[in-house]
DNA sequence: CTGAAAGCGCTTACAG
DNA sequence: CTGAAAGCGCTTACAG
C-alpha cells in the first residue's frame, strides 16, 4: 500500500538506512548477523528499493533503451525477444524508443538521453544516411555504450552484432548458380535497409563473378502491393531462380509465379533469406537461409551488459552464423 | 556532453531553479519576458532536463510499463505498434516487463511497482488464474491506473479493451451453418490464452442453438507441430468447415487437407480469427475476422491516459469491432 | 511574478 | 562494521 522506503526498513531494523543501502549493494561490507537481521526485515516489510530515488543517486538506472523504427515488424519481435530475455537475466529493464526518419532526430536522441539509460542498443534500420549519423553522434556525446543490433553503420569504433548477410546471399547464389540456373534475380525491398543492402552486394559479387548481369526487382514489404507488383512480371522477364530478401516477399512471388504457370521448383528455384514461420506455411514449403534474429538480441544484449559493467571485451564486430535449410522449392 | 543541468540554465539565464523549473511545467506562472529569456536559454544549450531527477521530485514519472508473456507472437507485436504510437504522442516512454507462469509473481510484480510507472498495460494472457490475481492484486495495492489489453479477467472494477470476440466467433459460426456447414470444427490454443476460451464460448452458442455438437480441436501454437497433430485427422472426422482462433493454424490445417485430397473451399470450408499479414500469402487466400489488434493497444493506452490524468471516462470496457473479410476459402 | 528552502528516496565518501 | 551527512537534479509549497 504505502510504499515501504528505506527509512521504514531502517527503522524496523534499529539500524541506520546507510546499512539498509549496504546490505543491498555491498552486502560483504556489512557484518553478517544486522545482514541477516536486515534481510529479515527486507522480506518481512517486502521492500523493493524505489529504483528512481536509486536511479538518481547512483547515476545508474538498470535501464536500456532500444532505439527502433516499428516494433510489429517480425524481425524487430524477435530480436526483441531475445534482448528481453538476456536483459531479464541481468537484472535490466527496458524502454523502448520508437524514432522515424521525418522527425527531429536530435530532439528525439534527448528525450532517451534524458531517460538516464545506461546503455542504448541501436535496431533502427530505416534512419537516413544523416539522421543515423545524429542519431550515433548524440549517443556518442552523450558516452552512452551502445551496440547496433542488425544494423550496418560505418564506422569502426562502434560494436555491433549481426549476420554476415553479404557473405550468405554470396554463398546462396552461387549455390543457385552450381544448380546450373542463370536467370536469378534478387527480390529486395524498395527501401534502403542496410542489411537489405549487404544482400544485394553479396549477391553482385557472386553473380559478377560468374560473369552474368545481376537482376535486382525492387518491390514494397507490403504484401498486397508487392503481388500486385508481380503480376507483369512474367511478361518481361525470364527467370529460373528467386532470391527474396524476406520470406514474404518470396511466397508471394511464388504464388503469382505459381499462378502463371511456373513449376516450383521445376522452372524456378525459390529460396527466402529469413527463415520464418511462414516458410513451412507456403505451398511448397520454402527453402531458407535461417537468419538467427532472435540470437542476434541476445547476443547484443550480452556484449551490451559488458560494455556496461566495463568489461573487457575482444571483439566488438561480431557476426552471427547463419545455415541453408533446404525445403521444396530448390532442386538440389 | 557533461549534461546541462537545470543549473547550468538558471545560471545563464540569470534567474533561479525554480524559475526554470516553472516554465517547463507551469509556464503560465510566469512573466512572459522572463519566459522567453529562459526558453532561449533551454534552446541554446539544448537542455533537457534530467527525467529521473524529474520522476523522483514529482512522483510522476511519465513512463508506462507493459506487462506482457512473450513480445515475438505477433499479435502482441502488433499491441504493442499501438500502445507505442499513442505513447509517443502522449510523451509517455514505455518500459517492458515479461512475466512467466513459472516465476515468482509476487516478487516479478514488486519490481515493476519499484519502477514506479505511472500507469500499467496488462497484456499477458498466459497467466494461470491465481498468477493472474496476484498480479492484479499488486497492482491494486500499489494504486497504479491499469487496463487489460486483449485479456480477459473476471472483475468488474478493472478497465479493459478487447475484442468481442465471443460474439465474432459466434457469427462466424453461424454464418458456416447458413452456407449449409454442419461438421463445423473449432480449432484452438492447447494452451487457456483468456481470448481464445471466448471464441470457444461464441463457437459453443452457435453450434448448440443449431443442436449439432460442438467439435474442438486443441492443437499447439507452433505451427510445425501442430500440422504434423493434422495428419491423422482426416481418418477419424469428417468436417466441412474449419474456423480457426489463429491463422497460421488455418493455414497448416488447410495445407493438411489439401495433401489429403481435400478441396478449399468446396469440402471444407476454412476461417482464420486474426487477419494477419499471412492471410493473403496462403492458397487460397485465406478468410478471416479481421481482429484489429493494434487498435487496442492504441485504444488502451489512450485509456490508460485518461485513468493516469484522472480523467472522468465513461466506459470501462470496451469492445472494438470486428468484420468480416471473405476471400477465397468460403463459399457465400 | 520570483527566490530560498525543503524534500523526493536513495547512495556513498567520510569519520569513528 | 556502522552512522551522520552531503548530494543526485529536480519540483513545489511558502514567503515576499
Amino acid at each position: 500500500m504505502a510504499n515501504t522506503t528505506i527509512y521504514d526498513v531502517a527503522g524496523a531494523a534499529k539500524v541506520s538506512l546507510a546499512t539498509v543501502s549496504r546490505v543491498m549493494n555491498n552486502p560483504e561490507k556489512v557484518n553478517p548477523e544486522t545482514r541477516e537481521k536486515v534481510l529479515r526485515v527486507i522480506k518481512e516489510l517486502g521492500y523493493r528499493p524505489n529504483a528512481i530515488a536509486r536511479g538518481l543517486a547512483s547515476r545508474k538506472t538498470t535501464t536500456i533503451g532500444i532505439i527502433m523504427a516499428d516494433i510489429s515488424r517480425s524481425a524487430v519481435a524477435q530480436l526483441l525477444g531475445g534482448i528481453q530475455d538476456i536483459a531479464k537475466k541481468y537484472e535490466y529493464s527496458v524502454k523502448i524508443f520508437s524514432i522515424r526518419n521525418d522527425e527531429d532526430i536530435t530532439e528525439a536522441m534527448r528525450a532517451v538521453i534524458a531517460e538516464q539509460v545506461d546503455g542504448i542498443l541501436f535496431l533502427n534500420d530505416e534512419l537516413e544516411k544523416e539522421q543515423m549519423k545524429i542519431a550515433i553522434d548524440a549517443i556518442k556525446d552523450a558516452m552512452i555504450p551502445v551496440v547496433l543490433s542488425n544494423v550496418f553503420y560505418e564506422d569502426e569504433d562502434i560494436p555491433s552484432v549481426a549476420i554476415d548477410y553479404e557473405n550468405a546471399c554470396y554463398q546462396i547464389t552461387k549455390k543457385m548458380l552450381a544448380y546450373g540456373r542463370k536467370d536469378i534475380y534478387l527480390f529486395t525491398t524498395a527501401r534502403n535497409y542496410s542489411v537489405n543492402i549487404k544482400k544485394e552486394i553479396g549477391y553482385k559479387e557472386a553473380m559478377e563473378e560468374a560473369g552474368l548481369e545481376p537482376k535486382v526487382f525492387r518491390t514494397s514489404g507490403d504484401v498486397s502491393i508487392n503481388s500486385l507488383h508481380f503480376q507483369g512480371f512474367f511478361q518481361n522477364n525470364s527467370i529460373d531462380a528467386a532470391i527474396a530478401v524476406r520470406d514474404s516477399i518470396a511466397i508471394s512471388f511464388m504464388n503469382v509465379a505459381q499462378d502463371n504457370g511456373k513449376k516450383i521448383p521445376e522452372d524456378i528455384s525459390v529460396v527466402g533469406l529469413q527463415n520464418t514461420k511462414y516458410a513451412i506455411l507456403s505451398r511448397p514449403n520454402l527453402t531458407c537461409v535461417d537468419m538467427p534474429v532472435y540470437d542476434i538480441g541476445a547476443v547484443s544484449m550480452r556484449l551490451l551488459t559488458k560494455f556496461m559493467k566495463q568489461e573487457e571485451v575482444a571483439n566488438h564486430k561480431i557476426l552471427l552464423p547463419y545455415r541453408f535449410i533446404k525445403r521444396k522449392t530448390t532442386v538440389s
